[in-house]
DNA sequence: GGAGAGTTCTTCGAATTTCAAGGATCTCCG
DNA sequence: CGGAGATCCTTGAAATTCGAAGAACTCTCC
């Protein structure tokens, strides 16, 4: 990447930048930790979890990876380490044979309502608690914005 | 942790959360991919970097494992990593033996002034220019309001 | 029908993080 | 003083993540 002049923060975007790292590093520290310690989940597998609870005719790794932006073989881990707990099943796609679709077991469906409750309590005490209705629409706005940015070109 | 009953997200709540959360994860994967391409840094190490910039006395590993909500053993690892490329130096504390302090080194400050070019494009790119600047101010204050409330009991 | 290019997933080694245990030091109180 | 308990950091082993490379497959075009 070359950068000809630097176009630095300025004190405003400097302020809101600054405590969104530091707390975002915090939060999302928080989140996994509270999933672990009584569920033996990662935030990730929780994500993961809950896509596939949505999605019944299941969802193939690279769908997976791109939802989360991580790398395709971190989703396969993740994914076999379910698959060992029982809490999903693989199978390959008959149409095209590179795909391989994940799907929600029973025993996944159970961890996911399981988790439900405490992921939503972690979530209110790391973060719902401490933000002021009036900001919400903003917060959805701000970040939807740049999620849609993403998953541009 | 013991869930009477749940509150669920309602859907103002729900949007504002999930577009934070999924973009969130996308936001920092790619801040620590672009600081790795390019100078062989993880976001962390760049927090830390600055951090020892900003303080010229040095830091010792438990203050910097408490402002990035790592486990200790992290700040340890990342420390002696940047020890080695001669980015920074420990040295006990006088005073009170059981405390190390990391100080900066030329090196390490020469490392953090080719960062900055970098992470800011990087921060622009993948954030700010996305945020209209109205809601900065919204930004700064619900997550400084998380910061305070992370630093508590 | 088959060569070549692109896609999708897995595998593997290296780097990183977690977790539990341990060593050194300090504080406090009898 | 002297020892119990707390604090701070490091270490080692296991789990996880990263990134590159490879295997299996599909698609396109001749």
């Amino acid at each position: 990447m070359v950068i000809d002049d630097v176009r630095w923060l300025d004190e405003q975007e400097m302020a809101a930048w600054h405590s969104f790292v530091v707390s975002g590093m915090h939060l999302f520290a928080a989140l996994d930790r509270d999933l672990r310690d009584s569920l033996d989940l990662t935030l990730l597998d929780h994500g993961i979890l809950l896509m596939l609870c949505n999605t019944p005719e299941g969802l193939t790794m690279g769908h997976l990876a791109q939802q989360f932006g991580t790398e395709a073989s971190v989703i396969t881990y993740r994914i076999q380490r379910m698959e060992s707990r029982g809490l999903a099943v693989r199978h390959r796609n008959r149409r095209d044979r590179r795909l391989v679709a994940a799907t929600i077991t029973p025993a996944g469906e159970s961890m996911c309502n399981a988790a439900g409750p405490v992921h939503v309590a972690s979530v209110r005490r790391h973060f719902m608690d401490h933000v002021p209705r009036s900001a919400l629409p903003v917060i959805a706005k701000v970040f939807s914005g740049i999620y849609t940015a993403q998953n541009e070109t």
